[in-house]
DNA sequence: GGAAACTATTTTAACTTCCAAATATTGGAT
DNA sequence: ATCCAATATTTGGAAGTTAAAATAGTTTCC
């Protein structure tokens, strides 16, 4: 038996030839001015399903959610290894609640300390542990063998996903016209 | 006072200018070969957050969240209102729990029936009532209006992404190159 | 110095997703 | 006829999300 991915349910396969094309296909015979618009979002969310389940499913077998690994990988990334938790929430684009979440179960598995900050009690540092750093390495290692899931993908096309979407961030106001 | 969208979380603001070039520059410094795809992959992941937000935000006043409402419009759009469950889940492309879920919550509010198939006792056939009816019309109209929360995109860009993920989905296998 | 306003984090509660296991039912092979 | 494998749905549990309220600590400004 080849190894078979255990593909997590992104991995479902739909019944229709192609369902964005379809769903525009229907769109416009109703309101065609607003096909694309509604073609581009459903792919997003599409996209968006598929290659976050063929994430999840490279680092499963390294214990770690997609969400666990950003955390662990933010505070890697920094040179003392801390982070106020606010800030990781800002950094990493999520709700202060989601963040005590993660930091908390990633704490109870010893990945990662916490500790009130000296300067501000308000303030929670979460500092990376050794074993922390460790798991951090051995899990991008993974999603660079991986080529996170598009390894058939050119670079190219890689590139233009990028510019393409920058466009969305713009148009909601993430980003400014300049970046 | 400025009417300050109190955006849902989606909407939260980084503290770097793009956190998406950042990473990629970052990436670039040890891994140069896999910078791209994983730039794309982040940029798929943020904009898929931030569509869903802004679509949720529509929704919400209809009491609709976008799961319940692609349950909705699914059955809304077939000639008799009726599909079996597991078939929804196929079309819908989530797990088959998540569809017994969401049907369950339409069911209790009365937009939904529920009825087991007259030819094979295993299946559930879920129906739309006149009322969900109503209400998916209702939630689609909200969300063309919105523009599906990117009227500022121009139609020619949306376009451009949804051909820029179709290299996704065919990498991913779950298109074939020619359709 | 103290009240009021603001900030950082956590808790709680409601949803959503998925996986894995349990339950029914069907249909084919002996 | 019956057993077994496949199929359809539901249940239960872990993880993630958000909004809103609670707690604690800081700052600001009279």
């Amino acid at each position: 038996m080849r190894d078979q991915v255990k593909t997590p349910y992104g991995g479902a396969v739909p019944d229709t030839p192609d369902p964005i094309s379809e769903a525009h296909r229907q769109w416009s015979a109703r309101w065609p001015e607003h096909a694309d618009r509604m073609a581009a979002v459903t792919s997003v969310m599409r996209a968006q399903q598929l290659l976050l389940s063929r994430i999840e499913a490279v680092l499963k077998p390294h214990g770690l959610t997609f969400a666990a690994y950003e955390a662990l990988r933010l505070l890697a990334f920094t040179r003392t290894g801390t982070m106020p938790m606010g800030k990781m929430g800002t950094r990493l684009m999520v709700h202060p609640a989601s963040v005590t979440n993660v930091i908390g179960r990633l704490e109870r598995r010893g990945l990662v300390g916490r500790a009130p900050s000296p300067d501000d009690r308000r303030v929670v540092l979460a500092t990376i542990t050794p074993a922390g750093r460790d798991l951090a390495e051995e899990a991008t290692a993974a999603l660079n063998d991986a080529a996170f899931g598009i390894a058939a993908l050119p670079a190219e096309r890689a590139a233009e996903i990028t510019a393409a979407l920058r466009a969305v961030r713009i148009s909601v106001g993430e980003l400014s016209d300049d970046q």
